[in-house]
DNA sequence: GCGGGTGTTCACGC
DNA sequence: CGCGTGAACACCCG
């Protein structure tokens, strides 16, 4: 799933319907996923669901908390008699638990969490809250798009006027713009999707090296990820891979995506150009050669 | 069979 | 240590 706009319907929904739930049991089916002493949240309850860049955490009433990241292909599915008599629709996950199921998570009320991973990427540490923020993914993560990313903020780590480890330091990246806005501990929560329809949006070549952009174009960019994410928002997310909600339900934004996927399409400008795939920091990277310059 | 996939994470070279 | 590159993780889909 997993960019920002997919992390935060996740936890929207973690919010609406887990949080007020006790943890009763914890079943692992396949070890590898759940780090950290299960023993330590049963009986607590889920007090709050939080989100840092691409990654979830459930705060617990016991001074502990669950640090979630779903990668490529997680999924965190709510179940309960409730919810299954109003059907869900459309529910892409079908029978649960399946062959992807890794962890049960057992609720009070008769409710269910399931966590299913067809990669296995993803990761869910048990640990005490005083920690979460320790860990280095959380601990390193740059700030995000909603929260702490103002255009001032973004400028400043596009252009390089400071970094936290450097803040003499001047002259501006020689990467390539895509990877850097896509570098978490530069900014949280920008993946692949986004940043190329965001750079295509801003009609920003993705190739262009970070300190070649002037202060037009920084600030258009800004506005596109901005822009971009909302419209995800409204749609429920991406769902290209395995994306789904709480409820099991499909996003919509692949629909509305503008470049991303769309090798050898014709350019949403209809400017003549076709949408080129190439790689860019190991990633498939789409654009127009067009109108992004 | 092959290429490609919404993401880290680590190993290695400079 | 900072920076950049490339592989690894595991499995499905066209």
């Amino acid at each position: 799933m997993p960019e920002l706009p997919e992390v935060e319907t996740i936890r929207r929904g973690l919010e609406k319907y887990v949080v007020g739930h006790k943890i009763l049991d914890v079943e692992e089916i396949n070890r590898g996923i759940l780090e950290g002493d299960a023993t330590k949240i049963l009986g607590s309850k889920i007090t709050a669901a939080r989100r840092i860049g691409k990654g979830l955490i459930i705060n617990l009433d016991n001074k502990y908390s669950l640090a979630i990241h779903i990668k490529l292909t997680g999924q965190l599915i709510y179940r309960d008699p409730k919810t299954e008599k109003e059907p869900v629709s459309p529910d892409k996950v079908g029978a649960i638990p399946n062959k992807f199921t890794h962890i049960i998570f057992t609720l009070d009320r008769n409710a269910r969490l399931y966590y299913n991973d067809q990669r296995r990427f993803g990761w869910i540490r048990i640990l005490p809250t005083e920690k979460v923020l320790e860990l280095p993914f959380f601990k390193e993560m740059g700030p995000e798009p909603f929260k702490d990313l103002t255009e001032t903020t973004f400028s400043n780590i596009i252009s390089r006027r400071i970094t936290a480890s450097s803040p003499q330091k001047l002259g501006g990246w020689s990467t390539p713009v895509k990877p850097l806005i896509m570098d978490q501990t530069k900014i949280g929560g920008i993946g692949n999707i986004y940043a190329n329809d965001a750079l295509f949006e801003a009609k920003i070549n993705p190739k262009r090296p970070a300190k070649t952009l002037n202060k037009k174009e920084i600030s258009k960019l800004y506005k596109a990820i901005i822009k971009v994410m909302e419209k995800s928002f409204e749609e429920g997310g991406a769902s290209e891979l395995s994306f789904v909600n709480i409820l099991g339900q499909t996003g919509n934004y692949q629909s509305y995506s503008l470049v991303y996927g769309k090798k050898g399409k014709p350019c949403p400008r209809n400017d003549g150009g076709m949408i080129e795939r190439i790689e860019l920091g190991g990633r498939g990277t789409f654009f127009c050669p067009i109108c992004q310059k």
